[in-house]
DNA sequence: TACCAGGCTCCTT
DNA sequence: AAGGAGCATGGT
């Protein structure tokens, strides 16, 4: 591929770190080329990031999209700075300085995430990477997300032989109901916790998923996906386990806000499991 | 080898 | 509304 200085994005490292934004659990499709140097995928699309000491340099011929997908308007020193000082947060905010919430694809959010639950990130890695492989379009040198027309074609059997266990009838239940009208736009004009419960609606997606997909699809940072691992740093912060899901998510919230929630919990989430 | 993973559905209380 | 069993698979 030829790039022409127009396809080029070249910002500071300030505020963001390509192996930190990969490497927080928001993103599955992405390939290490080499130190620093990473493909990233995103739909039909893909960029190529060269990060070294001083500068970042995204190439991609769509420019505009990768400029929105790395959320580059958005100033992250102003909202470390907030979330230095309140409690738990100074030590979570140095270690992953450069992580940035990226404006991913609703769809792909909703079938990766679907296929996230109570699985490790190698594995659902490979599920998705299969995925692609089978029933994405050909762009030449990769494949893209396939479409919910192409993953409504196929049957719970289907996914079943992706590798995706006891996830493929929700995967083929899913595609179906998208491909078939359910809205994934009327999303953006709701409130986190209706939007929360509408995309419950669909099979395999629960409390959980539905706000990884809402803090990674839509950038509604008032919500608080809590894992086992936000469940590890509930017990660091509290000093004891907490069973109750909906306790752990209320009263992180309200210890981070509302205008900060979403960004706190991946600062905490990248630490904790990067640091495993 | 066991344990565990960016949990969810479904069935009981 | 709330709690718990069962679940497919493979990485570590």
């Amino acid at each position: 591929m030829i790039y022409t200085q127009a396809d080029i994005i070249e910002i500071s490292t300030q505020d963001f770190d390509i192996r930190q934004i990969l490497d927080c659990g928001q993103i599955f499709r992405y390939e290490k080329i080499d130190e620093g140097k990473y493909y990233v995928y995103s739909l039909d699309k893909r960029c190529l990031v060269e990060q070294s000491d001083a500068c970042v340099k995204i190439y991609s011929k769509d420019r505009e999209y990768f400029w929105h997908y790395f959320d580059l308007d958005r100033d992250y020193s102003k909202i470390k700075e907030s979330l230095r000082e309140k409690p738990f947060m100074a030590q979570a905010v140095e270690y992953g300085s450069g992580i940035r919430i990226l404006n991913q694809d609703r769809w792909e959010m909703l079938i990766s995430f679907i296929i996230s639950a109570n699985n490790h990130i190698p594995r659902i890695k490979g599920i998705i990477r299969r995925l692609c492989d089978k029933l994405g379009k050909d762009m030449g040198e990769y494949k893209s997300f396939p479409t919910a027309q192409a993953m409504a074609s196929k049957d719970e059997t289907f996914y079943a032989e992706l590798g995706a266990g006891y996830r493929a009838k929700y995967l083929a239940d899913t595609a179906k109901r998208v491909a078939d009208g359910f809205d994934l736009d009327c999303v953006n004009e709701m409130q986190a916790d209706q939007a929360n419960k509408y995309l419950c609606k669909l099979l395999g997606v629960g409390e959980k998923v539905a706000d990884c997909i809402l803090l990674f699809g839509y950038h509604k940072i008032d919500v608080f996906p809590v894992d086992t691992w936000i469940r590890k740093v509930y017990r660091d912060i509290f000093g004891e386990s907490c069973d109750n899901k909906k306790i752990i998510r209320e009263k992180l919230i309200n210890m981070y806000s509302k205008e900060l929630a979403g960004y706190a919990q991946q600062y905490l989430f990248f630490n904790k499991r990067d640091m495993n």
